[in-house]
RNA sequence: UGUCCUGUGGUGUAAUUGGCAACACGUCUGAUUCUGGAUCAGAAGAGUUCAGGUUCGAAACCUGACAGGACAACCA
């Protein structure tokens, strides 16, 4: 089970809860459900998970959790022509890697294929469903519109007796798809277009990824979802908001199917945006189809995946989760919530190191050649345990091109032309000469060192405003690094009626930088392990790394107090 | 001219159920610092969509507007 984060579940008890939570406990002082709570978290298998999944995975398993019950992990695999076994693997690896567990409560709609079908030839008998013969198209027809009532079917009268034959036809193959479906017989009428007749059961005559072939016929969402919470006895459906509306439907299959005072509820919350991105499957599906992405672990993607590759941890994910909150209200959340609390986590965390993404060479003229120090560093300021580690320092060096100015405005105070400043761990160094090319480029800078600050300070006492972070050319490791910017440049792409989303496609959500380099002591590191190059931000290493390429993606750089 | 849902600083939420609108992110100061990070101290920023009503007292309750969203898949 996943710990709250850095809170006991005492002090997590006393946070204030989230509506679902308030109704929860409302529902438990009044004695219902026996005192049990019991959440499920019921993904198709129809693609990967993102991180409104993540808030989802969190709220439900995170209540049970606070009310001493339990979670299923149920698939909703009722249509068999978008679903895959592939997506079920990614889905379950997903929850387990954000610390949540369903031990043997792993469940399919798949598995109540025969009682759905059961409890169909029960409505059937009790005159409450009904074959219908008609086309998708005069079916649609006739149901109006959410402003008009719709009209009945000639086949709405039905014998049960005839339905019943008719519908053991259906599952018996007899039908082509597309020639009739089940229909619940409830009110053409409604205001509520869920209720005009719904359909229970359509002809698909295509394999199921764990039924085969052994049903040509399967149950729409609506007939299943609530009969399946029903048996697995789930207290809370919770979902999000665009199924408001079918609650009605919900409860009305619940009251034909219960026999006791037991009922499972459905509560509505609103669904997860993040600005400058987009959350919903088949938008995503649109970026990794069209290739605007690499896939769907693309670090640049709100996918679970995405952002694991990305560097995200699942602490930092969980402790989002909390901290955007359960309602009703849709709204987006700025993705510096986000990248606030992977800041935090890592902060905490993450081994330190230097790193040089865009490097400048310098020469410090009057160290010794040859010579190569070991200086100590340390490897997390936040974290003493975490020790010290040694780095090389010699005569030949690279700093970031960043931080050299040849004329300083006001607010820079970092290297330039005659002036002292700190490297980290090292000396002071002073620049005495710029070295240019014949396009006037800056190729390379002259210093010298001060042999008396040796370790970062002087023996004199004497301060610098600046302290940089460097790497000794001789032992530095070539690197890849890859940074991530938002992929969107407006903050709701997805909330223009009138403007395609690809229009805020930002081009340079995606830079390589070939030419970087890394402190020797990553060597041995291993794919997703995360580190802080220090003064830059947060970066891990990326899958793509092999023994001859050091690859690492910019999770989240620092955050900058210096504004150009 | 339908039904349902939702309106609280820039953003996300809270207000123990009718008692001085709080917290977090973000923003901005200052201190401190061998990361322009972190840390610490502080500031600005809403009077709760609007108009009525009930009440000693309303973000909350009532009425009516207005705004946004969901619903018309043999998808989930």
């Amino acid at each position: 089970m996943a710990e709250t984060d850095n809170i006991g579940m005492d002090q997590k008890d006393k946070l204030p809860k989230n509506f679902i939570q308030q109704q929860i406990a409302d529902d438990l002082a009044e004695g219902k459900n026996g005192g049990l709570v019991h959440t499920r978290f019921p993904p198709e298998p129809n693609g990967y998970l993102h991180i409104g999944h993540a808030k989802s995975i969190c709220l439900n398993f995170g209540t049970a959790q606070k009310f001493g019950g339990l979670t299923n992990l149920r698939f909703d695999d009722t249509n068999p022509t978008k679903e895959e076994t592939e997506y079920v693997d990614s889905i379950m690896e997903d929850v387990r890697w954000l610390g949540f567990d369903w031990d043997d409560r792993l469940y399919y709609a798949s598995d109540y294929f025969d009682r759905l079908y059961d409890f169909a030839v029960d409505l059937i008998r009790a005159g409450k469903a009904y074959v219908d013969f008609q086309t998708q198209e005069v079916i649609s027809e006739q149901k109006g519109v959410p402003t008009r009532p719709g009209v009945d079917s000639p086949y709405r009268n039905t014998s049960p007796e005839e339905n019943i034959e008719l519908f053991t036809k259906m599952k018996a193959g007899f039908f082509s798809e597309g020639d009739c479906v089940l229909r619940a017989k409830i009110d053409m009428s409604s205001p509520n277009m869920h209720m005009r007749d719904p359909l229970m059961y359509r002809i698909l005559k295509q394999p199921h990824h764990r039924t085969g072939d052994k049903w040509c016929i399967y149950p729409m969402y609506d007939y299943a979802h609530g009969q399946c919470d029903y048996w697995e006895g789930i207290t809370n459906s919770i979902c999000t908001l665009e199924f408001e509306v079918h609650r009605p439907l919900y409860d009305w299959f619940i009251d034909q199917l219960k026999n006791s005072d037991y009922r499972p509820r459905q509560i509505e919350f609103s669904r997860l945006n993040v600005s400058y991105t987009v959350m919903s499957k088949r938008r995503l599906l649109q970026l990794v189809k069209e290739g605007f992405v690499k896939g769907w672990d693309d670090p640049r993607l709100p996918t679970i995946c995405g952002l694991r590759r990305r560097g995200y941890t699942p602490e930092s994910m969980r402790a989002f989760s909390d901290m955007v909150g359960v309602t009703k209200v849709d709204g987006v959340t700025d993705v510096a919530v986000l990248e606030y609390c992977i800041r935090e986590d890592l902060n905490k965390r993450a081994q330190r190191v230097m790193g040089v993404i865009d490097p400048l060479k310098i020469v410090i003229t009057n160290y010794p050649e040859g010579v190569v120090e070991e200086l100590d560093a340390i490897n997390n300021p936040e974290d003493e345990k975490m020790g010290k580690r040694k780095v090389p320092f010699s005569r030949e060096l690279y700093i970031e091109r960043e931080d050299f100015m040849e004329n300083p405005t006001n607010k820079f105070y970092r290297l330039s032309p005659g002036r002292e400043v700190r490297l980290r761990y090292s000396y002071f160094i002073k620049c005495t000469g710029v070295i240019k090319n014949e396009q006037g480029e800056i190729t390379e800078l002259h210093c010298t060192y001060d042999p008396d600050t040796k370790g970062g300070n002087a023996a004199d006492g004497r301060k610098v405003k600046a302290t940089l972070h460097w790497l000794s050319v001789g032992q530095a490791l070539q690197a890849e690094v890859r940074l991530y910017d938002r992929l969107f440049t407006d903050p709701d792409p997805a909330g223009h009626k009138e403007k395609d989303l690809l229009e805020f496609l930002n081009p340079d959500s995606l830079k390589v930088l070939t030419g970087c380099y890394v402190e020797p002591s990553v060597k041995n590191a291993k794919p997703l392990d995360n580190f802080q190059f220090e003064r830059l931000g947060y970066f891990n290493i990326d899958p793509d790394t092999t023994s001859e390429k050091l690859v690492f993606n910019r999770t989240v750089s620092l955050k900058d107090g210096y504004k150009k």
